[in-house]
DNA sequence: GTCGCTGCAAAGTCTTTGCAGAGAG
DNA sequence: CTCTCTGCAAAGACTTTGCAGCGAC
């Protein structure tokens, strides 16, 4: 990989960033880089979605049919990138848990009922209020992350 | 009970309208007013925490030790009181889901990750972002929450 | 009386774990 | 070579469901 070259698009370059970083990470915790782990990193990368286990786990056999990738793998690894704040999960209603690359910009979610899709969004001034409160309480934010469910245009113009 | 009589604490009056409107709900759907049902939400409402169905369940043996009343029942009465909004549930981490009254009024959580504990707040900045944020996209927001994450003062001191 | 509700236990789901062989460093 | 990882299958944790008797209305 050459560096001085700028042909690469946004994606690419950050997720050479990200592999260098997750790399960094294994090695400074006597751990080992797999192939498995690998391709689950990419899988998350290349989703835009919020995956389930069971479901990128089903990605990932659709990319790599050969490697014949364990679920139980992917649970240790999500953990594992969990808890390196690699990826960050969020959890609601019946339908499990849902993982998404943390390494992303922060932001908050929409979640639409009906159709069951996340929308990914920033509020700035949220973001200032919510510092302001952890400061007044003396408590010391580690992460935060807010939900709003409902119902999006689309689908409500379905129900017409 | 006399309405006339004001010498009910807060608390008191809030439960016996909780009541009635749950006895309402239950009126409207055919459904039937069980000691169980009764129970469970009393013991929802005199609690101040946020209860994993497991923990309802021993705070209601611990209660009511002669009715006997089976974890199946607690589901199937949380499903019930989650799917009327009469109680809301909260999930986070590898801690599985909590529940809590959601008759009152609405609230934001900051989830203590060293003591477990849940403190609320609420704060009106953020709400009317949130309406603001709705209704640009076009959103019908039934429902939303915000949870932050952090290290209370107490277990700050407690590290040092 | 009727029909929904309950406890129990069995069945599902989802997630974690033990183990022996495979593979990274 | 060593020591971690992996897939598999079994075990665990949590939640739901079927059923026969019980109880609210």
């Amino acid at each position: 990989m050459n560096t001085v070259n700028t042909n690469f698009n946004h994606k690419t370059i950050e997720y050479e960033q990200l592999l260098i970083d997750f790399k960094a990470l294994l090695k400074k915790n006597n751990l080992k880089f797999t192939i498995q782990r690998e391709v689950i990193l990419e899988t998350l990368y290349d989703s835009d979605e919020h995956l389930t286990p069971e479901a990128l786990h089903h990605l990932i056999q659709e990319k790599q049919p050969d490697l014949k990738t364990g679920i139980a793998t992917v649970y240790r690894t999500l953990a594992l990138l969990e808890e390196s704040h690699v990826v960050s999960s969020l959890s609601f209603g019946a339908q499990g848990k849902k993982y998404e690359l943390g390494a992303k910009e922060h932001h908050d979610h929409l979640i639409r009922t009906e159709c069951g899709k996340i929308t990914e969004f920033v509020d700035e001034e949220i973001e200032k209020r919510q510092h302001s409160i952890t400061n007044e309480l003396n408590f010391k934010m580690s992460d935060h992350s807010m939900q709003i469910y409902g119902t999006c245009s689309e689908c409500q113009e379905k129900k017409i």
